[in-house]
DNA sequence: TTGTAGGCGTTATCAA
DNA sequence: TTGATAACGCCTACAA
């Protein structure tokens, strides 16, 4: 690894005339030696020492990318083809934008603070973060910070937030399902709160829209590990019976549940509806292929870079709110009921 | 940001002092000062700035991953479960050894070199990378590097692989088609080198024991973005007619495969049966299920990253080759062949 | 047009 | 037991 002060010497030169060339302060410096230099740095690629760098200039370059996951724990958050994909959109979104990622998927949020504040990273792409978290977050790192998918009360905290139409989108779903004829629609979450607390606000509003309500006993919330418990789908299976459709916070609950439920008997969709969100590439493979709320993972993603860029660099004020478009998607997991008040699953069920 | 000339400032001490309670190093420090030190650790939640020390021990603490894709171009390499699923491995890894991960996916060498050197990494993960391509980061980076699923020419240089039984588990698998009665099979990879090439050394060698040639024309590259484009997949499934079973070397082609095939009324396995290559959640979610190779995701990150850091730490010489053992999992998409020659899949076909 | 010198935060050597 | 001091590689204000 050659350095500014060896090439120095071999010219010799100072330091500051090859930093200068280097930096393309070429008005400085004369037409031979910028030549001189520019020879020295082909012939010994010189790179760069970002530690030096970083510490004279006090900006690192680096962004740093930190995820929490939606569920309580998660072995591996990347098995999760929503995370996976948008890290891969965010990835090289940065790096063609000449940053450099760092990425952490602890919970600790404690060994998070340390890891952006140890190496001074130019800002913060947070995801599926608490409000609680957030503030924390805040009250050590002062430099910019973009959410992707929160949900903090804005009156307390000044935040950039890249997010989605949750509400319209399980509006919208629910909506659909119902003019289906569904009528016992199961509501399948994660937690209550931020995203899933919001799509089930939707779901609440297209039910009351038909003069129903959204009963709490059928809101099925999905602890960490119970998709991977043979027991718990078990229990799953057992309430389905209630019900025409399940209506999934994503995709890959429902694909898990239509799994398990096909090989216990059940049809789909003819005894049981399906929809999702997110429309990952699962939904488009799985058969019957997933009815769903689509967004545009990629571009989530690349906005959220974007914004956090332009705050670094300080171009302009982003907007601070950001909600992306969804889409429904129908494809085939989901039946049309004639009469809507035969609860023909159930029927069948109970045999 | 406290450093450690402001609390020696503050404490009237030199920054030694200081430093030496930090790193433990307390037996030359009197007890008092120790405690006078660590209660203003604490206050001021002392952070080391690593830009700082990575100057002066150079070492980063950083390790590179790199990732070329087994295709040609990837708009999103994380979008390929096996991909997210083994850096998913790796980042926790990484993490809970007390380094960090920086992540490039690009597939520009040139650009890579100088992202490893520009941050001096400590030690270099290589995924899917050609022999070549070795070469040139070798004679570039003098540091540790573990490579993944490599197959390097090994008299040439020397280089320590984290790998698998490729071949076995494909001779295993071509193994069991034959029993299974299959003879016309269509092998499907992404390239004909490394990993995908030993594969097929494998489908060979079993076809040879039932006196067959694997035919060069069954042997079908999947280039890249034919998994993508609607008329390549319109020709594989044209071609599907001249076989009874497609043997894929990731699983990720063989469920998009299933898919598209049986909305074109292809009966999986009925008309044709299919085998993958991973065990990735994708193989267990589909229906039918998918018969496949399987090989420990996890395990295989975690052990590179062991292997790399043993490297880096100087414990010991780690083995320069480790083949992680794989394993058959039949599930549902291989369908049992009575009578060897008749083509029952052909004949519904050219009815 | 070019060079000098100080500083970024940390560590390590060596002297006190 | 503690403290100067130099060094890591780079940048930049200022001087020549």
């Amino acid at each position: 690894m050659i350095t500014i002060k060896d090439m120095a010497d071999m010219l010799g030169t100072s330091t500051t005339t090859v930093s200068n060339v280097i930096h393309g302060k070429t008005s400085e410096v004369s037409q031979k030696t910028v030549e001189r230099v520019e020879k020295l740095l082909e012939e010994y690629d010189y790179v760069p020492n970002n530690s030096a760098r970083t510490l004279t200039q006090n900006c690192s370059k680096i962004i740093g990318v930190a995820l929490k996951s939606r569920k309580e724990q998660y072995d591996n958050i990347l098995a999760d083809p929503f995370f996976s994909e948008l890290i891969g959109a965010i990835e090289a979104e940065i790096r063609s934008r000449g940053y450099y990622m760092m990425i952490y998927t602890s919970n600790d949020l404690t060994e998070l603070i340390r890891n952006i504040l140890t190496w001074n990273v130019d800002g913060l792409l947070l995801l599926g973060i608490l409000h609680d978290d957030f503030v924390r977050i805040k009250s050590r790192y002062k430099k910019p910070v973009v959410l992707i998918d929160s949900y903090a009360p804005r009156d307390i905290m000044n935040y950039v937030n890249v997010g989605l139409e949750d509400e319209r989108g399980a509006f919208e779903m629910t909506s659909y399902l119902l003019e289906k004829g569904h009528r016992r629609i199961a509501f399948l979450a994660d937690n209550m709160e931020g995203v899933d607390y919001t799509r089930y606000v939707g779901h609440q509003k297209a039910m009351a829209k038909y003069g129903l309500k959204a009963d709490e006993k059928d809101l099925l919330i999905i602890r960490s590990g119970m998709m991977e418990r043979e027991s718990s789908l078990e229990e799953l299976y057992y309430l389905s019976r209630n019900y025409t459709a399940f209506m999934c916070c994503s995709d890959y609950h429902a694909v898990v549940l239509m799994s398990y439920f096909s090989d216990r008997g059940v049809r789909i969709p003819e005894d049981l509806s399906f929809t999702g969100f997110d429309d990952v590439l699962l939904a488009r493979i799985v058969r019957p292929a997933l009815t769903t709320v689509r967004q545009n993972i990629t571009q989530k993603g690349c906005l959220a870079v974007d914004t956090l860029l332009k705050m670094i660099q300080e171009e302009d004020q982003p907007k601070w709110d950001v909600k992306l478009p969804v889409e429904i998607v129908v494809r085939d997991s989901v039946k049309t009921i004639s009469s809507y008040g035969s609860h023909e699953h159930i029927e069948m069920k109970t045999e």
